[in-house]
DNA sequence: ACTTAGTAAATTCTC
DNA sequence: TTTACTAAGT
């Protein structure tokens, strides 16, 4: 291909599209033949950088359905698509194909799936099929979950089939009993998979790459479609993305890559830094552009963000700098528990909001597990600030809404086992374990599928004749449907077909508060398709199941709106906001207790705090508690690490002075004697606690006054007695009868004056003493 | 076969 | 604290 220097329909040239880019962001963009690898630093405009590339690839007059951008998130390619046809206008950019590995390997997977040995309508699996599908096959060969936990087989399976090393070769290396087991369990479950016409998350990308490698005509083919390629956040794809887009960049050798290896956060699932590294090597003709300059952030937070990932002895040669202002310094808020620091964050936001006229929108909390959004959570809901989760437990991880997809799946892929048992007695129809075990042991032994032999229920033997009708009808169900599906829209028929099978009308009935908004929500799903089917005329399920599939977390549609954002650092990645809050910096927490021994480790907590630093536009608030209550259990622990490397100078004045003694001032284990002890443990608070900066003193929300019988008390056992009166926020005044229990999992038995009687825990539950 | 109560385990991150 | 699995009761 030869660079045509030709204005487009539009006649707007395109070298107008380098005017507002600095020299080397505008070469990343003009460089549009041969590999190239964008070193791109944290909010260095990679986005701009990548968008438009494109749109200057569309000015030169390369037709867009050439164009294949694989992004992170699906969020982030229809962002790029927006972008793009604004910038090129109209719909130019509409044939161009954006998406995950994973939902452009499935899409290309649909439409070649007979070469491999699938049909189109090859249903999915996510984490929780995948363990059921691991539990059904360990149990089928008998293999004890005890002995070998089901999640460990998972993710050695996972991690096997992300470095592209199939069940044969991985028996091969089998040395111990338990990987020899879980060989045996890895060529089952790929059986099982086989058997039902369903992939999991990996295999999307493993048969993308057995497509290629089998059928050099499809490669050909797709090679010839996608002849520019993109890869975003390439410092996070593992060997088998790397190998995929290896083989389809071969024969034009288009291949733009971008990424930081400073923000690779993904090493535990499989991403390998050797792509990003061995990149020069493997494409000697490479061009290198390195954004350096950041447009984000203020000097201090860069400079924080700098002096932490400097600490890390693997990395890429690049220097960030800014022209922005030099901003505010960082706040360090110093708590006593998880509580108060809930209470510190929500409390400086609230009033930052007021003071620098940020809306909520602007304002992130960042931390390090999900496990930590509770106690802000409550802190926020207490003051009335809005917010919202992204993750935890979603919507599609719901009981019904799962239950509701699996019902829609099978009509899709009848062969789904996994789905089969997931509903085929939801609602209770009578069908239990054991006839399920007998169903699933003939399919196996006549190497049948479990939707077949339900269909000739029959043939089994010794299933009672009641169970047989049951089976019958459910089958009766899910074919009948079927053989609508060509006549329906598939809103309507989902409608039409989730309510014969009789689950919306079981929790209708139960009228309790839980079954109505159980019922509620798959209302709410089948809404979403009607919606979906609006939006896309041809919407079809088996492109609604794969959405829904694919989604992840960082896809919710409710960022942007009014409200603080509360997310994981990795969910936060791609991300940026005026105001960031990083809580619960604590040895032990962050970096994790694992992370603190293993040096590769701990240079990957240090990226990921490098990554939440940077999401900072404007201000940069950090927080850690001394006290925090894990597993309902109240632990101490010590300021992360990570605090005594952030430059002093971008601390604010008290939180220097405090820092003044943070571990980085004292080498954390002086005299310390070596212990077994977790850095949570009681002993460290002893050796290190002295050392800390004493919180200010920070007047809590709700503090009970009474003694007696009161809140969190890690100090001495709380005692209550019987009979005692006491009164509680919601319930109001009552009598203790009975307590149970010692220490924190005290309970008091309370009958209420209103009737009510309730077990409280008296560590959780705010009694107060009359 | 289904319900319920009781206990054990979990909390790292994810397409 | 919440969730998930097991065991015993109906």
């Amino acid at each position: 291909m030869t660079l045509k220097l030709m204005p487009m329909n539009d006649g707007v040239p395109a070298s107008d599209l380098l005017n507002g880019l600095n020299p080397a962001q505008a070469e990343a963009v003009s460089t549009t033949e041969g590999p190239v690898l964008i070193i791109a630093g944290a909010g260095s405009g990679k986005t701009r950088v990548l968008t438009f590339r494109v749109a200057y690839l569309l000015r030169m007059g390369v037709n867009p359905a050439h164009v294949l951008a694989l992004t992170f998130t699906n969020r982030a390619a229809q962002e790029m698509k927006e972008r793009i046809s604004h910038l090129v206008g109209g719909n130019t950019a509409r044939t161009m194909w954006a998406g995950t590995f994973h939902s452009i390997f499935a899409r290309i997977l649909r439409q070649y799936a007979d070469r491999i040995g699938y049909t189109p309508s090859f249903t999915i699996y996510d984490t929780d099929d995948q363990g059921a599908a691991i539990k059904a096959v360990m149990n089928q060969l008998g293999v004890s979950q005890q002995v070998l936990p089901p999640n460990g087989v998972r993710g050695r399976i996972s991690t096997a089939k992300n470095s592209m090393i199939s069940w044969q070769e991985y028996v091969r290396g089998a040395d111990s009993i338990a990987e020899k087991q879980t060989g045996q369990i890895f060529e089952e479950y790929e059986k099982r998979l086989a058997q039902s016409n369903a992939m999991d998350f990996d295999d999307l990308l493993l048969n993308t790459i057995k497509l290629l490698e089998h059928h050099p005509d499809v490669l050909e083919i797709l090679q010839d479609r996608f002849r520019y390629l993109l890869v975003d956040e390439y410092q996070d794809t593992n060997r088998a993305q790397y190998r995929a887009v290896t083989m389809l960049a071969q024969k034009y050798r288009n291949l733009c890559v971008v990424g930081d290896d400073a923000q690779s956060i993904y090493r535990w699932r499989g991403a390998d830094i050797r792509n990003i590294l061995d990149f020069e090597r493997d494409y000697p003709e490479t061009k290198v552009v390195r954004l350096e300059q950041n447009y984000r952030s203020t000097k201090t937070i860069l400079a924080a963000a700098d002096s932490v990932i400097k600490r890390n002895t693997k990395q890429l040669k690049k220097q960030l700098f800014t022209e922005n202002v030099e901003g505010e310094k960082i706040t360090l808020l110093a708590c006593r528990d998880d509580r108060e620091e809930a209470d510190m964050v929500a409390k400086t936001i609230r009033s930052r909001v007021e003071k620098y006229g940020y809306s909520y929108k602007d304002v992130a909390i960042l931390y390090r597990t999900n496990a930590q959004s509770q106690a802000l959570e409550d802190a926020l809901r207490r003051s009335n600030t809005p917010y919202h989760i992204l993750s935890g437990v979603s919507f599609y991880k719901r009981k019904e809404v799962k239950d509701t997809l699996a019902y829609l799946r099978l009509l899709v892929n009848p062969n789904d086992t996994e789905s089969i048992l997931r509903v085929i007695n939801e609602p209770a129809r009578g069908i239990g374990n054991t006839t399920l075990e007998r169903v699933q042991e003939y399919a196996v032994r006549n190497n049948s599928t479990v939707f077949d032999v339900l269909s000739n229920i029959e043939v089994v033997p010794n299933i009672q004749t009641r169970t047989v009708k049951s089976v019958k009808d459910f089958i009766g169900i899910i074919t009948r449907y079927q053989e609508m599906m060509p006549e329906l829209a598939p809103a309507s028929l989902a409608q039409a077909y989730i309510e014969a099978t009789g689950l919306p009308h079981m929790y209708k009935v139960q009228q309790s508060e839980e079954a109505l908004d159980r019922w509620n929500n798959i209302e709410r799903l089948l809404d979403h398709i009607v919606e979906q089917q609006d939006l896309d005329e041809s919407l079809t399920l088996i492109n609604y199941l794969e959405q829904i599939a694919l989604l992840s977390d960082a896809d919710d549609p409710k960022l942007g709106t009014e409200r603080i954002a509360m997310m994981t650092m990795h969910a936060a990645k791609g991300l940026e906001f005026p105001l960031v809050v990083i809580a619960g910096l604590e040895q032990g927490l962050f970096p994790l207790a694992k992370a603190e021994a293993d040096m590769q480790e701990q240079e990957e907590e240090r990226r990921l705090l490098y990554v939440g630093i940077t999401r900072a536009r404007e201000q940069l608030v950090l927080s850690y508690a001394e006290r925090r209550y894990r597993f309902g259990e109240l632990v101490f622990s010590r300021p992360s690490m990570f605090l005594g490397e952030i430059d002093k100078d971008c601390l604010a004045p008290s939180a220097r002075s405090m820092t003044g003694s943070t571990p980085s001032a004292k080498p954390q284990h002086a005299g310390a004697s070596p212990t077994k002890q977790s850095s949570y443990s009681q002993v460290a608070q002893s050796e290190t606690y002295s050392q800390l900066p004493m919180p200010k003193r920070y007047t809590s929300v709700s503090q009970p006054k009474a003694r007696g019988v009161q809140g969190p008390a890690p100090e001495g056992p709380t005692t209550s007695t019987v009979g005692q009166r006491v009164k509680h926020p919601m319930f109001g005044a009552g009598t203790v009868t009975a307590v149970s229990g010692t220490g924190q999992s005290e309970k008091a038995t309370v009958m209420f004056d209103s009737g009510q009687k309730k077990q409280l825990m008296i560590a959780f539950a705010r009694l107060e003493t009359l």
